[in-house]
DNA sequence: GACAGTGCTGCTTGACACCT
DNA sequence: AGGTGTCAAGCAGCACTGTC
């Protein structure tokens, strides 16, 4: 199976060139199309056998565009060559995600373009990042390929941060490992000054790691200021898909909850916890004197916090169902993003705040302003 | 003369590199 | 880090040309 990662710089003007590499690729993740919204069906025109998922970076509702087009993603996929592909609900108008199944085994993909490097753009770099986290964990599948534009040059700071993020998430960069970080591997040539870069990546998780066979920068195409990376996976060697029902699923949502899922929330959590019973054992023993420190005690400890814990996992569950935003916009301006947890949340609000402040004090690099800045986003 | 189509210019904007 | 320069696309405005 071949993935292609493209930024086009304008679908418009790389049509033809999209439509070639569809002749060699399964799946082509795009970025930068520069498409408006009512354009996203032009992508239906480059290959009648590929189906596709766009989205567009421009906010056509502030009037006529001025300026340059921006931005835009895009993921392509033949339709021959796949049992079922879904779409990945995401709010970010820099990632797109699909899940590809063929026979039982699955693999979720994602294209994503990055802003560029630039410490006023750090924190919409590690949102991004957040949010593919997010994606892939909600997402319940092994393998996870994570291909796109990220503006992560090797020895700058947000490749940095990129091999940081790939080494929390236990991910390799399979272009680099591929290819070598000293080979010298440019994916973008400056039209201005000539000077090579490495912005292009390949993402993927250690089960699809395991599936990569090659990569390469296929620089024999010149329509953008970017070359194509193909990467060459055998999915045959893709673990199979699991779809036990017993299978430890994270059921919780984090997010918003309207009052009628406050109340079954609060009801479930009355019912399941007044059943379990404060074991005796404790009762008697409640001080920090207790001379019995065996495995015994410990394991009831453990035994009630258990209970507790899946009491509280339950309700959350059940009171959820209520929802009705599964993993969509519930409405204008509200909405849900998949795995962001409260503390998570909190966080990045306080870091945005403390940002939009010390731009509107005009950026300073000193002074209580951008201290405050600088902790808020250690925190986040 | 009125109208439509075409081509050019200037402006705006985003992305990126280079220099200080 | 900040300023500056380059590049490209799309828009508005204008002038020019062709057709009726």
């Amino acid at each position: 199976m071949t993935f292609i990662s493209y930024n086009c710089k304008s679908l418009k003007r790389s049509m033809d060139c999209v439509r070639s590499l569809s002749l060699q690729a399964d799946v082509i993740a795009l970025q930068e199309t520069w498409l408006l919204p009512h354009e996203i069906t032009e992508l239906g025109k480059i290959n009648k056998n590929f189906g596709y998922f766009g989205k567009s970076a421009i906010d056509t509702t502030k009037g006529v565009l001025r300026g340059r087009p921006y931005g835009g993603v895009a993921l392509l996929w033949d339709n021959s060559k796949f049992n079922s592909v879904s779409l990945i609900s995401c709010n970010n108008d820099r990632i797109i995600a699909i899940k590809i199944c063929s026979s039982d085994r699955c693999m979720l993909v994602c294209c994503v373009y990055m802003p560029v490097d630039s410490s006023d753009n750090l924190l919409d770099y590690v949102n991004c990042l957040s949010e593919i986290a997010a994606i892939v964990e909600n997402s319940n599948v092994e393998s996870v390929v994570v291909l796109g534009d990220l503006n992560s040059h090797p020895g700058e700071p947000f490749f940095n941060e990129m091999t940081s993020f790939c080494s929390d998430q236990g991910w390799l960069c399979a272009d680099v490992e591929m290819l070598g970080i000293d080979s010298g591997t440019y994916t973008y040539v400056s039209e201005a000054h000539g000077s090579r870069r490495w912005l292009d990546h390949c993402l993927v998780s250690e089960a699809a790691w395991k599936s990569i066979t090659s990569a390469k920068v296929l620089y024999d195409v010149y329509w953008s200021d970017h070359f194509p990376l193909e990467i060459q996976c055998d999915i045959a060697t893709v673990r199979l898909k699991l779809d036990s029902p017993c299978a430890p699923l994270n059921k919780v949502v984090w997010g918003d909850r309207d009052q009628i899922q406050i109340e079954a929330y609060n009801k479930s959590c009355n019912e399941m916890l007044k059943q379990i019973e404060f074991p005796q054992e404790l009762s008697q023993c409640c001080d920090n004197l207790c001379d019995n420190v065996s495995l015994e005690h410990r394991a009831i400890i453990d035994n009630l916090y258990n209970s507790i814990v899946n009491c509280l996992t339950k309700a959350a569950s059940y009171s959820h169902k209520h929802s009705n935003c599964q993993l969509k916009r519930k409405g204008k301006g509200e909405r849900c993003v998949i795995g962001w947890n409260k503390h998570v949340r909190e966080a990045h609000w306080d870091a945005r705040q403390k940002f939009l402040n010390w731009v509107w004090y005009g950026k300073p690099r000193q002074g209580h302003i951008y201290e405050l800045m600088i902790a808020s986003r250690k925190t986040f």
